[in-house]
DNA sequence: TTATTTTAAGAAAAGGTTTTCGTATTTTTT
DNA sequence: AAAAAATACGAAAACCTTTTCTTAAAATAA
């Protein structure tokens, strides 16, 4: 903690606190020869001012919390990645909170941040959520609060989030465009809406062309790793094996690879695959991965601004943004048509 | 902000404001009967401390920072994960600084941190800090900082680092043994002590073997991607082709990955690698990528456990914690000997 | 019973900054 | 020259919590 304070620095300076406090703010009660004066000195004593008493008088923290599900992970990270850079350039400090996908944790983190900690809040919902009334509550207490990717459909806020449901429309008949005839699709939860709405787009992409929807073939996954990858085995050891696999998660993916690996089953050839997915390797991979990416950075960056809009009271108070970025399907091999004969 | 405050509570339970607050902080002085009265109340009115006041009283902001040079990077998410956890615990937040590989962000921010508005820092340099001044000012002020990975070495202050010269010099060891000849380094700074351990891990392991150190072998990269593509890309098209890479990093491992796919060049037939990764995904590319893995996850958990003793411990005397973990070397294709014939 | 200790609570200061209000001096206007 | 306005600064309250110091009442000891 710095040591010297405005009445240090007050009084080195035969000034009044207030008159230093003022001429630091660049107030125009003080005159430019003494604001050139205090700011020298505050330079040559190393003032820094004390955060919380700032806080604590202005109401304001200067920061903002980041409520995700988890951070080792490359949609996340990138996103964090962009809302940082909005913040730094708003001379504002980012606290990040990870709910490892765990409805209590983010009840509790919302709690703390009821406090007052930050000037607002972006989140993205974890898996498990299913009741609002910490969000709301968060919403009622006046602190601005903007959701992206992973949304609360029941809610009135603003969010920044993709096409999910086109998404996983255009993954889907990729998919049978290659050839598939028989699609699975792995969900991370039933809770989500982005879930949801892909999980929709692959339903009306499969009516669309005349094949069947079998819930056998809709696997909804958990937050566990290795129960997941016997999901999967499961899945693709059946009497019935599906020829495509739409994955609305990238980790998703990759277990389908591990355990394709493990069965020495052949992508494309005996099984298609497309995902949703920020991985840089997508195209290194063996085989290279047909990816639906999300522009994650600028959903950061989005979702970040919407909030210092809302912080910086640009915004009226009726307005409710939902702003919707467009995703990319890029096709690679993991998905590509094979030609018989 | 929570608009309930104590001078509130303590009207609606007919109390002083002081008894409230040492009832809320368990104190001794406080009927066990008040105590019980005065929580249920908080509750009730859905009361949450004000924590700049609290924070400007106590003189502890019950938050840590973190100043790594990037976030979309596996290692630095993956030991974030590992600091939010122990930070939870201890009930601490986290503040996230990123310099993005910048010195003048990376001393902006250290200034920032002066002002106090942290208990202790964890840091892993820039790739162009080269002056320490900063840093040695952010010690002097007294708040406790912890470096991991990428550490001054100029300075007196704990670390929690990896045996960067040994794997340095393993993985070189073990590119000689699958058959190189020819081998190069790509670095990322050589500024960096970590660089520059692996490096020398390298260099001995070379010599070790009688094999030749040449500079124009060693490639210091920037942190410029298209520019360290034409680095590598001008290496692998020089008249003398390495046969065999070692990677300090993971990121240039993917780039040399994406030259080699370019070129047409094969690994590991015409060209080994091995590289620094924590890529979840090494063993799914293709080919299937050598890693050294540091303990990403372990490094920040521990990093952030001595750096709570520090902030606990208000004797943090003349004691100075150097912990240094393994790293493991798993082979993959992208080093295997090719048997001719 | 009186004296002493313990218990339970309140008053008030402290922490450092910001901001409102007040005021003396100087400058401008009429 | 008098009145009005602008300038430059200071005093003090406010933000909310924590903590030290008192104090009144109750419990214990003598």
């Amino acid at each position: 903690m710095s040591n010297t304070n405005l009445k240090q620095l007050a009084a080195a300076l035969g000034l009044s606190i207030s008159s230093v406090s003022k001429a630091l703010r660049d107030s125009y009660e003080i005159s430019a020869e003494t604001k050139k004066r205090v700011i020298e000195m505050a330079n040559r004593m190393n003032y820094q001012p004390n955060p919380f008493a700032s806080s604590l008088r202005r109401k304001k923290s200067a920061t903002i919390g980041v409520v995700i599900p988890e951070i080792a992970n490359n949609f996340f990270a990138l996103a964090i990645d962009g809302i940082q850079m909005v913040a730094e350039q708003k001379g504002y400090h980012v606290l990040t909170y990870l709910t490892h996908e765990n409805n209590t944790n983010e009840v509790s983190t919302i709690r703390h941040l009821l406090g007052g900690r930050v000037d607002g809040v972006l989140m993205s919902l974890c898996r498990d959520t299913q009741s609002i009334d910490h969000l709301a509550s968060l919403q009622e207490s006046g602190i601005p609060l903007v959701f992206f990717d992973r949304v609360p459909e029941q809610m009135s806020c603003p969010t920044v989030t993709t096409d999910d449901y086109e998404s996983g429309f255009r993954a889907t008949e990729h998919l049978i465009q290659s050839g598939c005839k028989r699609i699975a699709c792995l969900s991370l939860s039933h809770f989500l809406s982005i879930s949801n709405k892909r999980m929709n787009g692959y339903i009306d992409a499969l009516k669309k062309h005349g094949l069947p929807v079998e819930n056998e073939l809709i696997v909804q996954c958990t937050n566990d790793n290795e129960y997941n990858l016997s999901l999967i085995k499961a899945l693709l050891k059946g009497r019935k094996r599906p020829d495509g696999i739409f994955s609305t998660v990238e980790k998703l993916a990759i277990s389908v690879y591990y355990v394709t690996q493990e069965m020495g089953l052949q992508i494309p050839k005996q099984l298609k695959i497309i995902s949703f997915s920020n991985l840089r390797t997508a195209s290194l991979l063996n085989p290279s991965l047909s990816t639906i990416t999300q522009p994650a950075f600028e959903i950061g960056v989005e979702a970040a601004t919407l909030l210092f809009r809302m912080i910086e009271k640009k915004t009226f108070g009726n307005r409710i943004d939902k702003l919707e970025l467009k995703s990319a399907l890029i096709e690679r091999k993991s998905s590509e048509r094979i030609n018989k004969f």
